[in-house]
DNA sequence: AAATTACGTCAATAGTACTGACATAATTGC
DNA sequence: GCAATTATGTCAGTACTATTGACGTAATTT
């Protein structure tokens, strides 16, 4: 420690002054470690890890989606997602169908189970959003949700967009 | 595939409808994946990765911090931290300093390379969210900012705390 | 002097990701 | 119909981040 040459120790903080926004950065940080600690907690009873968490949500966000779509949502490779995706099929969360009009493709589809975990991973996350909002307005939540969709890449928000209200068209038809 | 006695595959996306707060909830993920992909394309020149910023991160801004402090902002567990913290001091991006008080600390300090790295990283995340807060005034970047604050754990939120405005209080003391 | 604390390190393991290569089946293009 | 392409699956090898458990050293506290 202090070794002969060393560089000198800056004492000072990093602050917003440098032009960085770091209060929302922290904040950002902070914010999401503990979103993601919620399911974390329970998805460890069932020996599963935060990727199985995002496939079971996508698959029951969007049923019927392809490997490869889920692939570009997830922005993973497929051998990366071939394990995850194996166990929840062989732990019955979820099922392959074979693609109606391509025989090639396995539409992914949740079972009654697969359905049932991702609501119980969404509830407590669920639940810490609706205590943050808890004195917020329809104003100030439509600020949020506009800040959120803005942080996401231009060109990858219409990934956002594909389950719309939830009334209105049910899909937009092929891209 | 549609093995003997599967379960059957349910075709209904999953909605806010089910009482859980998908919008919100999908919103984080895909704002927090690009908001942690700018960084990462940085440090992988560096060979660093994730861990490496946040290290990085908490040492510019809580400059003096000592390794159990450092240990409970990131709860990660010393084994996991020894390896990176390494490295940086290796790199001449962090350097050790033995606490002033009590000889057996080791306090964190960048150097003027860690700190520039810090700034580096910080930039495009900075500049990300400038964009997202584009039009948004005062009212609307305090509704985020009360938001983000909000979806941390109430016994955690003190961390948050350490770095206050810029001019006030240098410190809170010692607890 | 003994117990505790702060830190470092070694060994073993796990989860998530990567690249590259190759196989199979189905579809498309000519 | 045959070749090329596409969708998916799988094998091998590697990397990074994280874990638990155990042990060592130095400094402080009791």
């Amino acid at each position: 420690m202090t070794s002969p040459a060393a560089a000198k120790p800056i004492r000072t903080a990093i602050t917003d002054e440098d032009g960085i926004d770091f209060a929302i950065i922290e904040l950002f940080f902070f914010a999401y470690r503990d979103f993601t600690s919620d399911p974390d907690q329970i998805l460890a009873d069932y020996g599963f890890g935060r990727a199985h968490h995002r496939v079971l949500h996508f698959v029951n966000r969007r049923p019927g989606l392809t490997v490869a779509e889920l692939l570009d949502v997830l922005k993973i490779t497929k051998q990366s997602l071939a394990r995850v995706l194996k166990q929840l099929i062989d732990t019955d969360h979820i099922v392959q169908v074979q693609g109606p009009r391509d025989r090639r493709q396995r539409e992914l589809y949740p079972t009654a189970k697969g359905r049932a975990l991702a609501l119980a991973l969404a509830r407590p996350q669920s639940r810490r959003i609706r205590a943050a909002l808890e004195d917020s307005g329809t104003t100030e939540r439509a600020t949020i949700e506009r800040f959120l969709e803005a942080m996401v890449n231009p060109e990858l928000r219409a990934q956002i967009d594909i389950v719309p209200a939830q009334t209105s068209g049910k899909n937009h038809g092929d891209h």
